[in-house]
DNA sequence: GTAGGGTTAG
């Protein structure tokens, strides 16, 4: 369903569709509009291609540079080791990096190590670049050996080897060294941290989470007199936007434009529009894309993906084949990712065969489809509800020779459960471990729910007692789960066991946790003790959210008690709540049937979507007809 | 005439 918002944001993208196409026949008469993204008046295709392979500004490019095949480096280097005398450190350097950024590492190692044979001495940049090829194989612990052999050749590590190894470890999510090493630098003053050092260790803090303490070694390097650029800026409002912590990183970009003077850049916008799509504020996202327009910030590749992505999760992939179409005049390929958002958005509509018809057409344009893009059909077919099909799936993957992964395995078991095929789910979880898939709390949880939905509560209960994991054991999502699959097969006194353990545990029920149990008691018409709770959960902190509400009222009309539910209904109104499907036909029902007050529609049609309101509305009226109303 | 840091999907 496409919200008002979101629609808003279309018609600014129909602008760009326009301008886009405009531009390609008269491209003065774009640039008049005012509508150009481009930097300059060229063309932003021509732009791109001028620019994406050049990163030494106007200098031409060196041969070394202009490599673009491993053959042609091993050719040169051969070539150059005959030469007598032999050329320079500095050229051998030269090629050194221009294998290192084809991210060929291990053949860049091994020529660095034929230079030390045949004599070429080590300078701190050879060396370097060959500690970067070890941290970008994931091996830093090489990287510090290689650091230790040219110490002994009197080669001394700088500021530039450091930062290099620091970034392995980050890599590598060794945080704990990272810092022990930064430490040690500063104490043991052996160098002085710079602005790629304070920025590479800003970003290890947000990689583990720690927003705060990143913020403050912002502050502690500009206290220590060395300013933050753009990227440590860009990196901690990247981190801020993926948290969902979207009004600080607006704050640290109004810190960074207007108190520290620097200019955002395509970087920071995407981070923003990205934290935003997430929070679906459409309007802003809108906002923020006319601000680049009239910055001249041209939108990259990842805020198109971004945007399509967003688009596609909304439920409205018309909308995101027009920003790939708009991606497309611009001259981008749009890879496997952008692709799989839109069989995703497919998929998650279950409109199957548009999605196959995708895929199909994804490969033949050479693309090749993985993990995850398998994942989205997979999921796709067991949402419909169509197991033959998903199986046929699963197969297929594997005789790919993809190796299906525990999201995989996941969405299977969870296919399989949904139509009743317990044995077929337990056996695949059974396979899964056989194939060295570890289950997660996911698994357990996909594993408890569905025994309960297929009526083996006990089973259910015997196996989360079998499973040793502390974690599951303390998740307060497993129970909540537990609670509410023997609330829907009428075993309260499971349910009530299960709530006393949390409070055993001292594990805290959350809002689930207490609609599952309101669930429970509406279900054997314990209304009253439904009621109660459902108070208490907001004097303990945790106030009904639109689910619970819709629980509550579910319950009162299935028992036929009315006394609460127009009191129940205005609130929601209050909220802002909506409607569900069920509760709403529960509501039709009673009202046709005389229990419920006629006056109520108008409360009613407050908490449903409009189009929702006019069909129900209309049925009544078919529905009296029929009665003779 | 050389080396180090940031953004995209289930």
């Amino acid at each position: 369903m496409m919200t008002r918002s979101s629609s808003r944001l279309h018609s600014f993208f129909k602008l760009k569709c326009n301008f886009i196409t405009n531009s390609v026949t008269t491209p003065l008469s774009s640039s008049r509009l005012g509508l150009d993204f481009s930097p300059h008046s060229t063309s932003l295709p021509s732009l791109l291609h001028s620019t994406s392979f050049s990163n030494n500004g106007d200098r031409p490019l060196s041969r070394y540079q202009k490599l673009t095949s491993l053959d042609h480096a091993f050719n040169l280097f051969d070539e150059m080791i005959l030469r007598t005398p032999l050329p320079s450190v500095v050229k051998f350097t030269q090629l050194l990096n221009a294998v290192a950024k084809l991210k060929h590492f291990s053949s860049c190692l091994h020529l660095f190590k034929q230079m030390c044979v045949i004599g070429v001495p080590v300078s701190e940049y050879s060396m370097n670049i060959a500690i970067r090829c070890c941290c970008q194989m994931s091996r830093t612990n090489d990287g510090f050996a290689l650091l230790g052999c040219c110490f002994r050749r009197a080669v001394v590590p700088d500021v530039c080897t450091f930062n290099t190894l620091l970034d392995g470890l980050i890599r590598e999510d060794r945080i704990v060294q990272a810092e022990r090493l930064f430490k040690k630098l500063i104490k043991h003053k052996l160098c002085e941290p710079d602005v790629v050092m304070y920025s590479t260790m800003i970003k290890g803090l947000c990689k583990f989470g720690n927003n705060d303490i990143a913020i403050g070694l912002l502050r502690l390097m500009d206290e220590r007199g060395c300013k933050p650029d753009i990227y440590a800026y860009n990196t901690i409002i990247d981190s801020l936007c993926k948290d969902k912590m979207i009004e600080d990183a607006f704050k640290l970009f109004n810190e960074m434009v207007f108190a520290k003077g620097i200019q955002p850049d395509v970087i920071t916008y995407t981070s923003l529009i990205y934290g935003l799509c997430n929070l679906c504020r459409w309007d802003e996202v809108s906002k923020l894309l006319k601000e680049m327009e009239d910055l001249r910030i041209s939108p990259s590749f990842q805020t198109f993906s971004i945007l399509v992505d967003a688009f596609c999760k909304e439920g409205s992939v018309d909308e995101a084949e027009a920003v790939i179409d708009i991606m497309v005049e611009r001259g981008e390929v749009p890879n496997i990712v952008t692709y799989n958002s839109l069989i995703n958005g497919y998929c998650l509509q279950g409109e199957m065969s548009k999605a196959k018809t995708l895929l199909d057409s994804v490969m033949s344009r050479g693309l090749i489809p993985d993990v995850i893009t398998y994942n989205s059909l997979l999921n796709g077919y067991c949402k419909s509800l169509k197991i033959e099909e998903a199986i046929h799936m699963f197969h297929e993957v594997t005789r790919k020779g993809l190796n299906p992964d525990m999201i995989f395995y996941n969405t299977m078991i969870q296919g399989l459960f949904s139509v009743g095929r317990c044995g077929d789910a337990c056996q695949l979880f059974d396979e899964m471990q056989a194939q060295g898939q570890t289950p997660n709390e996911y698994t357990y949880g996909i594993i408890l729910d569905g025994l309960c939905s297929n009526h083996q509560v006990e089973e259910a209960l015997s196996l989360f007692h079998l499973v040793g994991d502390s974690k599951l054991k303390n998740n307060i999502v497993v129970y909540s789960i537990l609670i509410d699959g023997a609330g829907k097969c009428g075993k309260l006194d499971i349910v009530r066991a299960l709530f006393h353990e949390l409070h055993v545990k001292g594990l805290q029920p959350d809002v689930r946790t207490y609609t599952a149990m309101i669930r429970g008691f509406c279900r054997v018409g314990l209304l009253r003790e439904a009621k109660n709770l459902f108070l208490k959960m907001g004097e303990r902190g945790c106030p009904p959210d639109n689910v619970s509400y819709c629980v509550l009222l579910h319950g009162y009309l299935k028992n036929q008690h009315f006394d609460d539910v127009e009191i129940l209904l205005q609130q929601m109104g209050r909220r802002s709540y909506s409607l569900d499907a069920s509760t709403l036909s529960l509501l039709k029902d009673r009202i046709a049937a005389g229990s419920l007050d006629r006056g109520l529609l108008k409360l009613i049609g407050m908490l449903v979507p409009k189009e929702l309101m006019d069909s129900f509305t209309g049925r009544e009226k078919k529905l009296n007809g029929e009665c003779g109303l």
